[in-house]
DNA sequence: CATAAAATACCTACAAATGGGTATATACTT
DNA sequence: AAGTATATACCCATTTGTAGGTATTTTATG
């Protein structure tokens, strides 16, 4: 009986590339590919899956709300995300609802394969996700410890810096915007600061990026 | 003869697939595969290459740099971008180095492969890129440079970017706020921006002060 | 001189950000 | 056990920014 798996992703040369993959390089497997949340959503409530791929960001759309969904209905299939991503808190909220895998976009074919075939296999410490380099933080932490920025606040800078807005970010950390808000009120009230300006200004000066 | 195709992508998997892809859907192909810039580098300076297909964001460094070097060896290829991003400017900026197509990874294999074949299309007006509308590519390369800002909206912006309010810069400049107001209002529809972080972001990318 | 570009300024409306407050839960430290 | 920091989330009100429109004046250029 072949292995029946489900991809979600909305990159279709990528999910037309994993299909190809497996195909050649996997054993025996029935795959399913859709690039769009909503069809795909469809598609489990009425299907068996055994393994579900999935990116986090399907056409703008949280892939976490698409796994919570999917694990509804398949409480025992294998959640494998593929992210180009490696923020800890992705991980870590992988891991707390019970996702299988977490692995990098540049994990070796071979390697995923393993993943799909075997079960004993804990995948939270594949070797790509130790890359993880979360940009602030190791830097000179002299400057910036005068002011005490916790590792979330400096994440919120870093995307108010990408031109984010809080809404936006709320949906990136997958918070509430009211939450974003506290945060940047936070960060304003210990830079010294009123506008994002001189916020983005301050991380310059402070050399908070490479 | 086999059309040489050389394939520069960190992700691995994205890599795979994208070649095996191309050997199923697409005409007579010789791909060379790399994951990383440094390899890829030694590689194109010592053979033939038809079409360059490279990612933006490769092992952490400017997908850009790679194809200026790139060109030096392989004036007459094409080069072909597949990101996952479309902000305004690194189309701008591709344009202006003269890539041949700058395509979202959820092009589809029919799409990159014409692309990939014919010589005749103008790439910047693909179907999927007009989900980006950007009114300068659509008119040919030539107009990229026409965001040209005045010389009042380059003090306007630097007056923003030093986290002034339109009310302080209207004070700093004995105008009225209004006329800041509509300054921004241009400068935002020239650059394709809504927000004053994407503003300063656009500022740092392009050199327009330092 | 005529025309185009730039700079000026206002109106309306809505979106986003800021700053004040409060509140709960968790985690870490002393 | 008590205190501190952090992350979460909401209330309120105000300021700031964004985006559409229109319109006049100045400047530059062919």
């Amino acid at each position: 009986m072949p292995t029946k798996i489900l991809i979600c992703d909305d990159h279709l040369l990528f999910l037309n590339g994993l299909a190809e993959v497996l195909h050649k390089f996997g054993s025996d497997y029935a795959i399913t590919l859709f690039s769009d949340s909503k069809s795909c959503y469809t598609y489990f409530a009425s299907a068996e899956v055994d393994v579900f791929i999935c990116d986090l960001n399907i056409d703008e759309r949280d892939g976490f709300e698409l796994i919570k969904q999917f694990k509804k209905f398949h409480p025992k299939a294998k959640v494998i995300i593929l992210s180009a991503y490696f923020e800890e808190f992705l991980v870590q909220k992988a891991a707390r609802m019970g996702v299988y895998a977490f692995l990098p976009k540049e994990t070796p074919v071979d390697e995923l394969v393993a993943v799909i075939d075997q079960n004993s296999v804990t995948l939270f410490n594949a070797p790509s996700i130790k890359k993880s380099t979360t940009p602030f933080v190791e830097k000179d932490g002299d400057q910036l410890k005068k002011f005490s920025l916790s590792a979330q606040e400096k994440q919120i800078i870093r995307l108010i810096i990408e031109g984010k807005t809080s809404k936006e970010i709320a949906n990136a950390l997958f918070i509430s915007k009211s939450t974003v808000d506290t945060h940047r009120k936070n960060i304003n009230k210990k830079l010294e600061i009123s506008n994002s300006s001189s916020l983005i200004k301050f991380a310059h000066e402070n050399n908070l990026f490479s």
